[in-house]
DNA sequence: AAAACGGGGGC
DNA sequence: GCCCCAGTTTT
């Protein structure tokens, strides 16, 4: 189609080798012993227009007191909403999660669903989020778009969409299904650490020699 | 399509 | 002081 098409396999498999050196998202600065799907999904809906380094502090305060739907329950929504005040929106979030635990309960057995359309479904959990869970936290087929991954498909002309769910739409019609899980991760830590919405690093961006907005300073 | 939710951190 | 942050819901 057309004459000369974005090297994107190229282009994400030199991101896996240079990702050691950048602040990585969210759910890895957790660890790995908190990649269980309740826990990203409440870490996700806490990190809401947050940033990731704070989310990353304050998520875990949550964990060790109430580390399941029951347990947050119990907690209630006052507490929770104290626990994580500094994230911000948190009565809304902390409405949210109690609401979320309740459904779980009686409608899920105490258990994260892995379905896309079950966990959206979920009050506060979007396409964004529910993404997140299917991919980060049950390893199954998915493609997670938020801000940054939309952003930088555009920026490279990998994409032409005007909202995020139009970029998850066209990356599951055109992006192999190897790399569905790993760009969210890939992306995200290449918007916070080089290629930011304005001004971005492209003097020391790993893939610089390929893209085709080097130096191109303004935002899409 | 636009407003609203919100404290923390960067500049 | 002003603007943005791993979005989603409501108007």
């Amino acid at each position: 189609m057309t004459a000369t098409q974005f090297p994107i396999e190229q282009v994400l498999e030199t991101l896996e080798r240079e990702l050691a050196k950048f602040t990585l998202p969210l759910i890895d600065q957790m660890g790995e012993v908190s990649k269980t799907p309740f826990r990203i999904l409440i870490a996700t809906i806490l990190s809401l227009r947050t940033k990731d380094t704070l989310t990353a502090v304050v998520a875990p305060r949550l964990f060790a007191v109430a580390d399941t739907p029951a347990a947050m329950l119990e907690l209630g929504e006052e507490r929770i909403a104290e626990l994580i005040y500094p994230v911000g929106f948190y009565r809304v979030k902390a409405r949210q999660i109690v609401a979320i635990c309740r459904i779980l309960l009686e409608q899920y057995n105490g258990e994260v669903p892995s379905d896309l359309d079950e966990l959206l479904k979920l009050p506060g959990v979007g396409r964004k989020t529910a993404n997140l869970v299917v991919t980060a936290g049950f390893g199954l087929p998915g493609i997670c778009v938020d801000i940054h991954v939309h952003r930088i498909c555009n920026r490279w002309g990998y994409v032409q969409t005007r909202t995020p769910e139009e970029t998850e739409m066209a990356l599951r019609a055109k992006l192999p299904q190897q790399y569905w899980i790993p760009i969210n991760r890939l992306l995200v830590t290449l918007g916070q650490n080089i290629c930011h919405p304005t001004s971005p690093k492209c003097s020391i961006c790993p893939i610089r020699d390929v893209c085709p907005r080097i130096g191109v300073t303004r935002s899409r």
